[in-house]
DNA sequence: TAAAATCACGAAAACGGTTTCGTGTTAACA
DNA sequence: TGTTAACACGAAACCGTTTTCGTGATTTTA
């Protein structure tokens, strides 16, 4: 990189001092109207730019949030990532993304980096193999080192920070109920291992919406996804069952299961459904195009990084835990039949 | 945040230097044992780590690198991302990521704030304005200034920089050959305006295959497509033309083709076929599932960040831009027939 | 005309580290 | 016993900027 012009330089070249340049710059009434023309004449002429190392170092402030998520090639934490750098940029911040790719051993490193000063504060969905170890000292620390912390999403009751989260349960509720709803009631459920947590509880939310039809949960239509195996063959199975219905906690296990539904020559919506979660472009373009919860994961994005710039420029307050939840939805689209 | 320990607080509660601490930490053969472990204990009790920033501004160098990408929520993007991201964190680097969002305004934006000092050096993907515009200052003046940069994928001759782009032309040639080979002839291009290079060069490669079998390329087959308007309706215009395949210049193209191919009641792969680029979830979960050019983001990724890195450690070197050309493969799925 | 106020600027400390170059003390050597 | 080397540490400069507190010169006020 070409040597860059600094107010040293410019106070050199022009016979001045430090302080005089960078009060002229910031056009104080301390100096006089010639000295601050030529400086600032000088100052556009080679470009100054003033070096943000050593702004940060001074203010003790970064302007950088640091954005921590297991995984980006998912619709939903690409527009959680859209949400969080929209807020963040409204407000003068920066974001600096890392991924955890689901690895307790990454995530603790890339916490450990970024907490040495180079971000203001953090933004953190857990990585599942966190969740699987319920390993959580390394988030417990950078609270109690105070550096501002939201967690979202796949969160745990552990660690004391700002929250944001969709209520899994009422979206697992919905959903089960709009398939009873349609006269459907040997519904699957396709989730994932009961330590992830958001799994867990929008599996709550459809036990308690058969309960209410007075249907007993039969733990053979529940298949826990490993994702380490293949997929397909794992939802395939539940398809041996007798089965009309399923409801999958994210849009890859719909999509999975509607192709076999497909294959299997089942009529959809008409004999079977399908519902989803994370409304995104699988859904979407898939044919028939499946309904699923919308998670809006770009406002869960927005709202938590509100919630963190909050914190971070309103220090003094007295520290309790907010928890923000976002009700979603239920996109119809045409894997379902419109609720009657 | 908690006041941090500094290497001055533990100098003065162990009432000796901040070289002497500084070196200590280091393990210097300077010091002696005995102080050596003396401060590492009590750096050790009270948790010290050195400020990153500090120590950035000294070694005026700062490991992280600046990403800027039209958009995020696209398949490719976020493999290039994953790319990105694991190379970088190979070499100790971070990676800062903001987004144009296809906006000539906010990439300037961008690429001032974070070439004010807070990065090593810059990955970007012009943004879709920025190319309608043909404005490239902002980025020459980057060259200029010689801060490293690599552009990738949508990239101009007027930026002398590394460079790192799939083999578009090869790539549209490679699809359009196999629609031909598999017995279509009146074959619908559905693109991007001009100004968008990746879109121009995959039609260069799309009338070279025509042009080889002799058929005149038909202007009225041409869909150029505006973002800003109802993308399927600007697609279902030329089915009213006599065609049958059609060759998409991204997934959601293709995704919208196939939908209105399965309405009109087309046989696909059989009297229709259809091929898309970037192989993403949707081409590999609609139904039938898509045959698409594979861009191999997440290659891209790494090599524009290892060309990048090379950049930044080895300045002392004589600069010739390289411009890495990734090829593409034909991925055959259910869109189209296997190729005879 | 002396005292006070204003003006225009500079010196120096501070942010948190690293590193070069002393320097005083002790040990080894001639 | 005088010289030198090794040892263990400290002072100070440096990275680039901001900001507080002077301070000499001029202008205003009493």
């Amino acid at each position: 990189m070409k040597q860059k012009i600094t107010i040293k330089t410019i106070a050199k070249e022009l016979g001045v001092s430090t302080s005089t340049v960078s009060k002229a710059l910031k056009d104080s009434h301390e100096i006089s109207k010639e000295t601050k023309d030529k400086i600032q004449a000088y100052a556009d002429l080679y470009n100054y730019k003033p070096n943000n190392l050593a702004l940060q170092l001074r203010n003790q402030k970064t302007k950088v949030l640091g954005v921590i998520l297991p995984k980006i090639v998912h619709h939903f934490f690409s527009t959680v990532i859209m949400g969080i750098e929209e807020g963040a940029n409204k407000k003068g911040y920066n974001i600096m993304v890392c991924f955890s790719n689901e690895s307790y051993q990454k995530e603790v490193e890339t916490l450990k980096v970024l907490s040495n000063g180079s971000v203001d504060g953090l933004i953190v969905s857990i990585a599942n193999e966190t969740l699987e170890n319920k390993e959580f000292k390394h988030f417990v620390d950078l609270v109690t080192e105070e550096i501002p912390l939201v967690l979202f999403d796949r969160v745990v009751d552990e660690i004391l920070c700002d929250k944001v989260v969709v209520n899994d349960v009422g979206a697992g509720y919905k959903a089960t109920k709009h398939l009873l709803n349609n006269g459907h009631k040997k519904i699957a459920l396709i989730t994932t291992p009961n330590h992830v947590n958001v799994g867990a509880l929008r599996r709550q939310g459809y036990e308690k919406a058969l309960i209410e039809e007075y249907i007993k949960t039969d733990k053979n239509l529940i298949v826990e996804i490993d994702e380490k195996k293949d997929i397909k063959k794992q939802i395939e199975k539940v398809f041996n069952q007798d089965i009309n219905a399923v409801f999958a906690v994210n849009e890859i296990y719909a999509a999975n299961a509607m192709r076999i539904a497909k294959e299997r020559g089942l009529k959809i919506p008409e004999d079977f459904s399908v519902i989803g979660f994370t409304d995104g472009l699988i859904s979407e373009y898939s044919s028939p195009s499946i309904t699923t919860i919308a998670q809006h994961g770009f406002t869960m994005g927005k709202q938590a990084v509100e919630l963190l710039i909050e914190r971070i420029e309103n220090e003094q307050e007295i520290f309790k835990p907010k928890k923000i939840v976002i009700s979603s939805d239920l996109k119809l689209r045409e894997s379902t039949k419109p609720s009657s």
